[in-house]
DNA sequence: TTGACATTCAAACGTATGTTTCATATAAAT
DNA sequence: ATTTATATGAAACATACGTTTGAATGTCAA
């Protein structure tokens, strides 16, 4: 798995392999044995640095999701702030990247998406972490960006649905690669994730603007 | 769990309750003794009507997912029909109203959908199944109906990224419950339903309408 | 009443699970 | 050199798992 970095403290090793087992997997079809077999360490390793299994669970989130996606959260204001005009397709578009090309690699992101997913899907502790310290804060910040463009008088119950629907379907194109495949035909490479930027800058692009 | 049938024979009452915890709680985190236990049947019962636990699995996107499917594309061609124009935000009211409020009662919806994006995760043999028999169809059949008021030479590929794009705002709306719900602070009401309904009309019926 | 069939049941099977134990190794501090 | 703290190792623990077994029920035609 991932690069075998024996040379890695016992205790990074586990973490990557863990979280690459947990996004794949699932919580509960991953055994401690096996992610101590990936991690090339003793069985044992597990509750010496991380207590039990759900313990390491939750430091996958802790120290692996939260920065990252905290990067992610980077690069997107970053791109947004370089740009003087702020329209919706501008938005749409920083926002599709970070979270589609980005800053992450493609096994980071698809690592990282599933688990989020997961989270949504049915929600364990890590939620309650995710929800407060990531969900919370970049919606309500997202909300406001897009204000900027929106009716004046549009209330932000409904800036929020905006921001969530966008940001739905750029979790869709990324999470549901498999489905995607199989019903465009299509691979995901290069060429088609700069497609799928392009539609979600038209789609979502349009679907913040004015209707006529 | 569920209404606790004991009319109905043993092998309904274990696909009640089998497909109830396999949605809320993965195939893997499920044991054929809580399945068996809801069910109140013998625990030798599951595999005396379905051979094994990988199978009742599957029987139950067989005789349940499918068919509810069905039902949920039939609510939404007819609501299709049965309008005159059909526009862009038709469209997206048709599909909105029938994933999100449409023939399913709210516990058959929200089963139904977390089935589905577990299989979208990580497809399983069952995906094959939906793939091929919903899915493919169902996004073929969509793209034709975009058609008729999109631009008259986009390509297919394009056609079927709008569809899915729509769709991907739905599936998110009803899929990440707890995510919405904390985001908003609202409950899933009757009302907040209703707005959901007309944020995605709103959105995708502009996501797709011509850019100007 | 008999026999054949379908279904349910309690009990057990073998294996896999998360966790613990305790002995050993490594290396820095005294 | 001895102690101390940190980390790894092999083995065992108790429990939970999916599945199988064979006897006990019920059902209904012959």
């Amino acid at each position: 798995m991932s690069q075998g970095n024996k040379n890695d403290p016992t205790k990074k090793r586990i973490l990557d392999e863990a979280e690459a087992l947990f996004a794949q997997k699932g919580y509960h079809a991953v055994s401690v044995r096996e992610i101590t077999a990936a991690a090339e360490c003793n069985l044992a390793a597990i509750n010496y640095h991380f207590g039990h299994k759900k313990n390491l669970y939750l430091e996958v989130f802790r120290s692996r999701w939260l920065p990252r996606s905290r990067r992610v959260r980077a690069h997107f204001s970053k791109s947004l702030t370089s740009q003087k005009a702020v329209s919706p397709k501008a938005v749409a578009r920083a926002l599709a990247e970070a979270f589609l090309m980005g800053p992450l690699s493609d096994e980071e992101r698809q690592r990282h998406h599933q688990l989020m997913v997961r989270e949504l899907g049915q929600p364990t502790e890590a939620f309650e972490m995710v929800a407060e310290q990531v969900l919370q804060p970049f919606f309500k910040g997202l909300a406001e960006t897009l204000r900027a463009f929106m009716p004046e008088d549009m209330e932000e119950e409904r800036l929020l649905l905006n921001a969530l629907s966008m940001f739905s379907v750029i979790l869709y194109f990324s999470f549901a690669r498999v489905a995607v495949t199989r019903i465009t035909d299509r691979e995901y490479d290069e060429q088609f994730k700069a497609l799928l930027v392009e539609q979600i800058v038209e789609f979502c692009g349009k679907g913040l603007g004015k209707s006529y």
